[in-house]
DNA sequence: AATGGGACCTGCGCGC
DNA sequence: TGCGCGCAGGTCCCAT
């Protein structure tokens, strides 16, 4: 589940330790992850190749080469990225010019590794929305009016706002004490403040923590992160609120567990 | 156009 | 105990 908090924890992690390194080898365990170039085109435009910058869109790691390539990494729900790794569970290591390994795994093989020409031409980059970081809470509302569609779906929808998950929708919806399942199209100008303000805080302490280690996410030296400690909501059904004690519930949005307050959240 | 559901995967936890 | 099933959720894709 790494959505913005836990890539740009990792994206940061990785600009200290992988910037101005050279990939001396690539191994691959498991060609699947592997999008593209399908063939071993991908190891040989790796092969000899700087690290030159590290950036981060919405859930994308993007990894500039000095061949004026990209390589790009999504996590997807299981991956990791491991520094400085042990090759053992992974599906692709990339051995560095310091004769450490960088390891991908990924349980699942829901990741995504490519090697591209021009990331801005991937088409999962054309189709996102902005990140919350770079709008003012009056363009916020304005996005939101005439959306009649149920808000945490709509937090959710990438090409509406990038870089918000199940989890940071869930713990943004309760701070601003709002149902996930109301009409985005409702919520007065008020509401819709507070929610502007509970993503940007939600997200920043998220990102201050290291991200939330549930499920398989951990931080590029392996340690977990340490928001998971700080969810109201989240993974907990049938537990007390706790600000008001009244049992948190579980429903089914847009085909996602999502968790709220029935009391603190209208 | 918005929404729902399935597909992609694997491991875990649940109920029987 | 062991088995089968549902579930976890980021993104894409298709159907309605």
């Amino acid at each position: 589940m790494p959505e913005l908090p836990e890539v740009e924890t990792i994206k940061r992690e990785l600009e200290e330790k992988l910037v101005a390194k050279k990939i001396t080898d690539v191994i691959v365990n498991n060609p699947k992850v592997i999008r593209e170039p399908q063939n071993k085109d991908f190891v040989n435009q790796l092969k000899g190749v700087t690290i030159r910058h590290i950036l981060r869109k919405a859930k994308l790691l993007i990894l500039e080469l000095s061949n004026g390539k990209a390589l790009t990494i999504h996590l997807k729900m299981t991956g990791q990225l491991i520094y400085p790794g042990t090759g053992k569970k992974s599906r692709v290591s990339f051995l560095l010019s310091d004769g450490k390994l960088l390891d991908f795994n990924d349980q699942r093989l829901f990741g995504e590794l490519r090697v591209v020409d021009d990331w801005h031409k991937l088409r999962f980059i054309q189709s996102l929305g902005p990140e919350l970081s770079t709008l003012s809470p009056k363009n916020f509302q304005k996005m939101l009016t005439g959306k009649n569609t149920r808000i945490k779906p709509l937090l959710m929808d990438q090409a509406f706002i990038s870089g918000i998950g199940n989890l940071y929708a869930a713990e943004s919806l309760f701070q601003a004490r709002i149902r996930p399942d109301r009409a985005a199209s409702n919520l007065s100008d008020k509401e819709k403040q507070a929610l502007f303000f509970a993503i940007k805080r939600v997200l920043n302490e998220a990102i201050r923590c290291g991200g939330s280690s549930v499920d398989d996410y951990v931080r590029l030296s392996g340690k977990k992160g340490n928001y998971a400690s700080k969810h109201k909501v989240y993974d907990r059904k049938g537990e007390p609120c706790l600000v008001c004690k009244t049992t948190i519930k579980r429903i089914n949005l847009g085909g996602r567990g999502t968790y709220f307050c029935p009391k603190c959240q209208r």
